[in-house]
DNA sequence: CCGCAATTGTGCGCAAACGCACATACATCG
DNA sequence: CGATGTATGTGCGTTTGCGCACAATTGCGG
């Protein structure tokens, strides 16, 4: 458990805009975690027991092929959960949800989490609409893949990871950063080559730093700026809720 | 409105599978209509009044960038519906729905089912379960557009295509299909010629007939029998809570 | 049944990314 | 402080798909 950081659930953008009755009801049920660099939350088709609330750091869930390769679908951080499918009702899922930014998180057990939604109160309001964010991402993720270069999915991923730990310093190898993309290591090597003699970026070992985030915002594909807009959109709505339910 | 197809509101699995008690509540709003090739039946960032139920034909949800490119994200038959943003709060997104194959639907304001869902019956669950089933679509176009061939999406494409319209032939030109996979109409034209040679299928001017399924499943990655089996099991879990329900 | 627009076929050269094979540099730990 | 494993840099040939420019064909409307 992170030393410096302090339990609080109002830390994760989610919990924090349960109105306190509804809260009450789930509270007993949360447990406070660690988040470590690298851990599984769960793998390909594995039982989905717990879902997350992270309040720092950041998951990423990763669509899995049969030859092991795979590519990143989304990125969770503390505005966001790890774990739709307790609330849908599916149980599992072919993907993979990995700890890429060490952190914390509370987690509950699915079946809590889905009793409570079923409720229909304010929390299954704040899920669905989460839902629709992480729809938009995935979405976002596949057309993407198909249509930009290394250089700007690196650039996408860097922006979204930023954005999610408030932070300019990434902690990974670029043989790590390949693997979420998708894409070969030597390719993230010289992608951030070419960033570093730009003056976007510094670097060391398993470390990079973003000294001009606006160049690298201009240099990125519209993808991030697209998910930014809607993640804010929905956002927006969601706290108009929680404020509309007193909270 | 196709005078083949008699107005039947079983004809789409979600309908098909609500309790008597519940279909009733929502039966007035329903309204059917035909879907004509090419009709879009909303565009990007358009607010989405109504949604439907197809219960013959495809829609394809197509995920567009600015300047015009796009890549489907899903392929919606009489096994779902388009457009979740009704249930999910968020109003629209930002792709665009087409009528890839025409046919028909019910069509029922988004206000209206949304209201239906609230109220927690088995048209949540049965919605619910279909969000996870478009998840798991949108997530697996993501990892095939990074990892496959061009004539694996256009294998995969096809087969999907196939079992939504249940029969062995396509009508749509290249340019088309290049459209809906974000390709260039000269790469499907040669991925077709390849699967000429080796007899998989016969075709002419806008039309595409497939006539050795088993070999262009076998010649197709593994993201079309991905979707087959997760769809087949929320489907048989979709079924199980209709069952229970009394249906 | 003829003409014409739409559709499909083909041949380049080019760019991005992959695969593989190493060379180098770095940090940590005994 | 030097050894060692990990991380990063680089070269080169190959493949896939793109972009562009036409040629060839098909089938529908008059």
């Amino acid at each position: 458990m992170p030393a410096s950081d302090r339990a609080d659930p109002q830390a994760n953008l989610l919990l924090g805009q349960l109105p306190a009755s509804e809260f009450k009801r789930i509270e007993t049920n949360l447990e406070y975690i660690s988040l470590e660099l690298g851990e599984v939350l769960y793998g390909t088709h594995s039982e989905r027991k717990y879902v997350y609330f992270p309040t720092a750091g950041i998951v990423s869930i990763l669509e899995m092929l049969q030859d092991g390769s795979s590519s990143e679908i989304a990125l969770i951080g503390n505005e966001g959960m790890v774990g739709i499918t307790a609330v849908l009702g599916g149980k599992h899922q072919p993907n993979q949800a990995v700890v890429q930014s060490a952190g914390a998180a509370y987690r509950i057990p699915a079946a809590a989490l889905n009793k409570e939604f079923r409720r229909g109160g304010i929390l299954m309001d704040q899920l669905l609409l989460y839902i629709q964010i992480l729809f938009t991402q995935v979405a976002q993720m596949a057309v993407c893949n198909r249509h930009h270069t290394l250089q700007e999915h690196l650039s996408r991923w860097l922006l979204l990871s930023l954005d999610r730990i408030g932070s300019n310093e990434i902690v990974m190898t670029q043989a790590l950063i390949a693997g979420m993309l998708g894409v070969r290591r030597e390719g993230i090597t010289r992608a951030i080559g070419a960033l570093h003699k730009q003056h976007v970026i510094e670097y060391r070992r398993g470390r990079i730093t973003v000294i001009d985030r606006d160049r690298l915002e201009k240099m990125c594909c519209e993808c991030y700026e697209v998910l930014k807009q809607e993640s804010d959109r929905l956002t927006k709505i969601q706290k108009s809720i929680a404020k509309a339910a007193g909270n």
